[in-house]
DNA sequence: CTCATTGCAAATCTTTTGCATTCCC
DNA sequence: GGGAATGCAAAAGATTTGCAATGAG
């Protein structure tokens, strides 16, 4: 069987993940894990973000088209995405009532679910309408 | 200011949308669109599906990292995606109550949201444990 | 006729891969 | 020391853009 080993790449490519606010492009992964290894690659930024993936370490989320990385782990959440500064930020509430087996009219049966909130976060929204 | 023509391209890309079950992959586009018109480029393609969004005729959707679109006005729905057989459904229920304009606690105001559930589609879901 | 639009090909951008070197165990 | 992992550069995809030819109004 294939070995995994333990890098300095791949330590620091999960710290950087597991201490973000929020989910993290490919881009923002590499410029702060540039701050510890700054001979870093993309190629292993990529290599790396799918080999935790498939450990089930981290998973993908999709977010007008950009493909955005976070540690799993952190419990159920879902994602707000600013429409005006663009941010993401993680919510820890949820607003379904969809437990994991439950069927749809026409026989869907629901294993799990993502949702996406657009809007203004607090800061946006304390700034409309006075600019 | 830039006077835009009709054109048969744009006509028969409209179309394919209009007509479409659900939402579409740019490569699903051009496929149906050659149908009628052979000659058809991918870039035509684009640059279509661009100025269709832009005029609010169809928009697009982001699932598992690739980008469909789909004709607006289709009314408020969501999608389900099928884990087994990769199929994404039009559903037209929605499992969540935020109407725009509410505000979550931390100070966030929804204006939009979108929904996908993952899970079996009825015909995977009648196979299952079947194989 | 004019000029927006098209189709092609070249150019970008993003992500993946080949390979010699590095370094974990 | 042996082989997994890295970094670089080349390759492969996906999307965009330049430009001469075409076609809508």
């Amino acid at each position: 069987m294939t070995a995994t080993r333990a890098t300095r790449q791949r330590d620091v490519i999960s710290r950087v993940l597991d201490h973000a606010e929020g989910p993290l492009t490919v881009g923002d992964v590499l410029e702060q894990a540039k701050n510890d290894l700054p001979s870093l690659g993309i190629a292993t930024v990529y290599r790396t973000l799918k080999l935790l993936t498939e450990q089930g370490r981290i998973h993908p989320v999709v977010l007008d088209g950009e493909t955005l990385y976070e540690a799993s782990g952190k419990g159920h959440h879902h994602h707000f995405s600013c429409n005006r500064c663009g941010r993401v930020f993680t919510l820890h509430t949820c607003p379904v009532s969809l437990p994991k087996g439950t069927a749809l009219a026409g026989g869907f049966i629901v294993q799990s679910h993502e949702v996406t909130l657009y809007g203004l976060c607090p800061e946006c929204a304390a700034k409309n309408g006075a600019e």
